[in-house]
DNA sequence: CTGAAAGCGCTTACAG
DNA sequence: CTGAAAGCGCTTACAG
């Protein structure tokens, strides 16, 4: 392995111009500087990044950290795709992302020893679990972190996310729109921000409009495909003209029990999902669905945290992205 | 940050023996151990990594490389499933996994830089592509490194994988003991060993039992979803019997457009898929398919990886994983 | 079993 | 603009 010893040996000059050379401090005269860049590309020169990051303090790593118990649902590629709005941004900055796939278990070695063994210059956390002690353990630490997805028992921490209740409200206020007014739900896990938040939008709206909600036409989906699928067939009986349904992946279930059934969507129930996935585009009928920018959710908690990183001291950032209606077919808003 | 020197100084042992402790160095006597501990869980000390890994020569961090071409497919599971069996076996050893979602400019990136910088013990490397030059690279360098997904461009090298050839046989052998004789099939990417290798193990199939293989029949479905679809248009009037999909991804897609056309699976044409992911279950029908073990992938080649970096004069290993026909309603063979 | 010392490869005041 | 020196927090022969 090359070194800075070496480099400055060979160029002839100190260990601390190479130094400076390698990052660029303009505290170098030209002269000096093309003569040790020489010997830096004939070597072929890497700063070793242990070195580097013991000396300055700063290891150019940040952590994401995301929890198991979610991660099994990976058939759902919410977080496939954060991870890889984490991952660009994190590999434009320079930065390298280090992956905590976390079941409960490992959160605790995770508290116990990664948050405090200096590896990590900050990390990302995107649990949705109210409850999370992953939250509190991280707001007694030093290191800096920023949430995807707000969390209120941790209300002056920083985070990005979208305005899930608003937009809710929004996506049922279209079924409203289009004549729809027996319009039931299928929520998310109800221990979540985002399931609770969503299922808030979406009796918001029904009583802006004087709507009864009606506690037989909310049926948990637990966010997950299946989960969907078992909420749409105790749904069936009760004959609503239009769902919400709390994410596309169980819009994917949904649809899949209304064939089975022989019900028209959108002519015998209208559908309205969220996250606008892959999925959404693809199912049959095409879904609406309120569009997440969950690449920008990504990017932004990387470039959240980079600026607390740098600037310990401002206040708490709460970054809030929108979200936008994406009509396709299953509302039935293309017959009208 | 407590320091080994302060657990030193406030143990009244060297810091040689407080590290002999903290690592478990059985050369310490009872007594002296205890003492140490004492002051090490008051004082809630953890060993900095980054010092640790500069001292020792080694980080307990690898690094897993995913190319974003592939990324981009996140619609397709496989990725993140196979992310959760290198999670789960990296955090079982303590070690950290940073990941690569590498675009070909981040690729270039990464091979000039992170590979020499020392951060990692080992990669990763989850291409699939034929011409990766990052394989080239990382055959160069001294960097241990392991690949899901045989390479026969680098032979000599390590990896786990299955036998997509003698997989794809018996999928398609399968669907000829069902009576099936006009078989068509949809390949993956042809520059993916997987796509190939898939697809001729179609080929030995059909010719193992004297039926003709049709260039016609043979599809190129790019491994997506959508990909799959506009396979499957392409392939409606040529009436195939049956069709061996080597992707459940893909399979998606072809069922989507059979629907659509009112041809009935299995009775008018036959399927069977590739991978085993989550959706091949939730499909309508439930798709017969060729499992593949992607989370004992991911976590032999953690192990595989590590071994290598304990044993590096270990010749090279190659772990091929067994497959296993999961035979649901796709196929018809519950009709018989 | 225990400790003094060198060293891992950098960065960063400090002095000139 | 440049260099000598201290220091980041550990590990690891080496000697006793």
């Amino acid at each position: 392995m090359v070194t800075l010893e070496e480099i400055a040996r060979l160029s002839g000059a100190s260990r601390s111009t190479v130094s400076r050379v390698v990052n660029n401090d303009p505290h170098v005269s030209d002269k000096t500087r093309m003569r040790v860049l020489e010997v830096v590309r004939k070597l072929n020169y890497q700063p070793n990044a242990i070195a580097r990051s013991l000396a300055a303090g700063r290891t150019h790593v940040l952590g994401v950290i995301i929890p198991k118990r979610v991660t099994e649902l990976f058939s759902d590629p919410y977080f496939p795709i954060l991870l890889q709005g984490v991952s660009t941004a994190c590999n434009s900055f320079d930065y390298a992302v280090t992956l905590w796939l976390a079941d409960p278990e490992d959160e605790l070695r995770f508290m116990g020893k990664v948050l405090h063994n200096g590896l990590l210059d900050g990390v990302i956390v995107s649990s949705m679990v109210l409850t999370d002690p992953l939250i509190t353990a991280l707001s007694a630490s030093t290191l800096p972190f920023v949430l995807v997805g707000r969390h209120p028992s941790a209300p002056a921490v920083n985070y990005v996310d979208v305005d899930n209740i608003s937009s809710a409200q929004a996506a049922v206020e279209h079924l409203f729109q289009l004549g729809r007014r027996r319009i039931a739900t299928i929520t998310g896990m109800s221990d979540t921000i985002a399931g609770v938040d969503r299922f808030r939008g979406y009796e918001i709206a029904l009583r802006e409009h004087g709507l009864a909600v009606l506690p037989e036409l909310i049926v948990d989906g637990g966010f997950s495909e299946a989960g969907g699928a078992a909420a749409m067939r105790q749904l069936l009986p009760l004959r609503p003209d239009a769902i919400f349904v709390a994410s596309d992946t169980m819009a994917v279930g949904v649809l899949r029990v209304l064939r089975e059934a022989g019900l028209r969507v959108p002519q015998d129930i209208a559908l309205v999902g969220f996250d606008d996935t892959p999925a959404a585009m693809h199912a049959e009928p095409p879904l609406t669905t309120m569009k997440q920018p969950i690449i920008a959710l990504g990017e932004m908690a990387v470039e959240t945290l980079l600026h607390i990183i740098e600037h310990p001291d401002s206040g708490p950032r709460r970054i809030i992205l929108p979200t936008q209606l994406v009509v396709r077919e299953s509302c039935g808003a293309h017959l009208i």
